[in-house]
DNA sequence: TGTACATCAGTGAACGCGCGTTCACTGATGTAC
DNA sequence: TGTACATCAGTGAACGCGCGTTCACTGATGTAC
């Protein structure tokens, strides 16, 4: 049975959120197109009506989750306006490298949940990390202080955050995973 | 056609070497058994004389694949022990964040090449990537000066390397990839 | 040391299963007059 | 504004395919006497 143009696009929209939580909580390839038509109750047939192929849906997926992670960061940036030198980095870090983002890469950043299967995606998935990540720098970038250094500083704390996360979710040891969290936490700040 | 008992475990050994080299370089879920096997010039029916499972064979090529990086390691640090520290910190960087070890994730760390996909699998195989990891920490650390702040510094630095690394294979951005291998070596230099 | 037999490493076809994608179909929506 | 018809969002079954795993089979190896 037909939808209007509207609910078509409602359900678009719905089907990119369900995706992009999928693919970040149980990664690329162990997310198949019915796992996701069927998280918002519908079947795998109308699937193809809205993309071309599951590969457009992650590079949309990786597109949405990484804009809602920069306008979620933005919000809180303009939040902390009124403070001396923006939202420092403390508060950033102490998101970022938390237990609660730790644990819940459903919502969280799809640079830190895809990192190691993107290499295997083809070119228009890679593409659409990138600029994930061209994001993220700019958002630890923003906090830190100004210079000549700021860039390489940048970088370098998003490699140091990412790279936590990561190892932090991947290791089953609680007690090592808290402590790499910690220690990246402590060792960005003192350098900024 | 039976093998003698020392054939048998020399293709053993062959396959468990040539899964080490495929997972890291294609992923762990991208890698079919039959792959494996047929990499070695073998048919698949023969892999479950060897082994219960693909996940056992996961577990013991992360193994492998941390050990020979373990020992190759060692043997640079060994060759070092003139020197006032032993193997210091700017050689190993050197390695690790290179673009020789960025282009050949099938030799290099498997820390790097799987952690994002290790949150997936099953706890056996995310026990043997958690060794790994303690590995690389271990390495990294013997290279930073003796102190309450080494093994702080020792997860940092694993962090970030890793991070960069993972991050520099995952863009499509060449330059963006150079540029994190490098600034993640400055950074972590100077913190030594 | 030689012989008869059990073992088992490796082959190659088959198993059931879930995947991405396609397709005939339904019926409400959108359009043309 | 009302009517007739074309469009197309979503359904659910089917497609071919590759996956991990199993199995009957082969024939060289290992063992027992």
């Amino acid at each position: 049975m037909r939808r209007s143009r509207e609910e078509a696009k409602e359900t678009r929209r719905t089907i990119v959120q369900a995706a992009s939580r999928l693919f970040r909580e149980r990664g690329i390839a162990a997310t198949s197109v019915a796992d996701v038509m069927g998280s918002i109750g519908m079947t795998v047939g109308g699937f193809y009506r809205h993309f071309e192929s599951k590969d457009a849906l992650v590079a949309e997926a990786i597109d949405l989750a990484s804009k809602e992670s920069a306008e979620a960061h933005a919000a809180e940036a303009a939040r902390a306006k009124g403070s001396a030198r923006g939202l420092d980095l403390d508060a950033v870090l102490k998101r970022y490298l938390s237990e609660v983002h730790c644990r819940n890469p459903g919502r969280g950043c799809p640079v830190a949940a895809l990192c190691s299967e993107i290499a295997h995606e083809p070119p228009a998935t890679r593409k659409a990390f990138t600029e994930a990540l061209r994001r993220l720098i700019d958002a630890l970038g923003s906090s830190l202080p100004e210079g000549s250094k700021r860039r390489r500083d940048a970088l370098h704390a998003a490699s140091s955050a990412v790279g936590a996360l990561v190892l932090a979710r991947a290791t089953s040891d609680e007690r090592l995973a808290r402590d790499l969290l910690a220690a990246t936490h402590d060792e960005l700040l003192r350098i900024a």
